[in-house]
DNA sequence: CAATCTCTTTGACTTATGTCAAAGCGCTTT
DNA sequence: AAAGCGCTTTGACATAAGTCAAAGAGATTG
């Protein structure tokens, strides 16, 4: 209980709370830990509430009758998914499978309202929330529709670069997952990571990357292509 | 002053309030008018408020380099928009023009915020609105990744039967704009109407469409493509 | 340490969709 | 009705990206 709160108090979604509500959302969420590729929810099924991370890593996405496969987010630490179904009551929009060995506090649909309806701060932050996950989806759309792969793929590793802050970067996902996540293939991946290996861009040592040329990179994610 | 309460009182985002909120909001949104083609706002312009529609179209969109643009929503009477920077205090994330001649509600940030505070209600029905744009994101980026145009073609026309109710339909936006909201371009969409003339899917007669075989369309929008 | 399994890469090929250019069509304006 | 204008359609072509198949690389396990 007393290590829920200490969890809890970290996260942005409950930034600002006084003591009272940490006790009070301590008290109302259930922690669960999952191996591997378990599966928390598939799209159209009912959600009784919504999930935090709080270690490892959980994928959103929609699946083609083909198979083919579209992350629309990969959560960590800290953050939450699952609300849209919360407020809108219908069933969740997406499927929703652990990535690698996760812990999840689970926070039930009725009790989270009460206590929304009772908090504003916690309205505001859930509000600002969700606008985030809307920018970010207006970007991937954005992408999708005006950007070429290589473009999207130039973007991620400047956003990995940005991360770490020097110019050797460390894929933190399978290429077949960054696949998923750039909208593509495995094997379009591949070949245009080699093209930009060829040309000098960067520099491919399996799940290493090093960006050698950061303007050319830069200039690929603007215009959303690279130019043959 | 009393006919802003009667336009607020029948919006989705408003329902379920006290007739001292209609007031309140009433006191602090104003009323503005724009011929069609006017700019709203752009990408990254500093958020002061966001905006419910009266009467009109407004068309939120992103643009590439190229000047390709995808439309993210078309707006109508009764819906908001705006809200995204409201929340996050960043910038817009897209640009905003009037379809046609329109006329909106602009409410101010920090006094919304301030109403937002005071009722949950609203509160709750304003998370409801950005829940359901999310859903409406995440179809959008499924359809733009898993689906081909045919796909999202048959998608739509089934979208606007369901709205009429027969089999006719009349298409509530230009070619031209209807390519930029299944992600494609004019010269596309239209070869992909023609086939699906030529084939007996659809009767073509310039802006109607008449839906001749329903199963085979509602095949197109599942399989997200058209098999040749 | 070999065997196996999965992930990744490469090659040859197909195809959906974009590009560029021109013609067609409908609508408004004079 | 003629003229002009924007939107739509069609054609010829280019190309990004998917498909299928096989080889290669890396990791894991017995």
């Amino acid at each position: 209980m007393v290590d829920i709160i200490g969890q809890i108090a970290g996260m942005p979604l409950f930034a600002g709370l006084s003591k009272a509500q940490y006790e009070a959302l301590a008290r109302i969420c259930v922690r669960r830990s999952f191996r591997k590729g378990e599966r928390l929810f598939t799209e159209g099924d009912e959600g009784t509430g919504f999930y935090m991370v709080v270690t490892g890593r959980v994928k959103i996405f929609k699946v083609s009758v083909e198979g083919k496969e579209q992350i629309l987010h990969l959560f960590g630490p800290g953050e939450s998914f699952g609300e849209v179904s919360v407020f809108t009551g219908q069933g969740f929009p997406a499927d929703a499978v652990t990535a690698v060995q996760t812990a999840l506090l689970f926070f039930p649909r009725l009790a989270f309202v009460a206590l929304i309806q009772k908090d504003p701060t916690l309205a505001l932050n859930m509000l600002a929330q969700l606008s985030g996950r809307l920018r970010h989806f207006a970007g991937l759309i954005e992408d999708l529709s005006l950007k070429e792969v290589p473009g999207r793929l130039a973007k991620y590793l400047l956003y990995l670069s940005d991360r770490k802050g020097d110019g050797e970067v460390a894929l933190d996902v399978s290429k077949g997952q960054l696949a998923s996540l750039l909208g593509t293939i495995p094997e379009t991946l591949s070949r245009i990571l080699a093209r930009m290996n060829r040309r000098g861009l960067i520099r491919l040592r399996g799940a290493q990357i090093q960006l050698l040329d950061r303007a050319g990179i830069e200039q690929i994610a603007l215009e959303g292509k690279m130019l043959s």
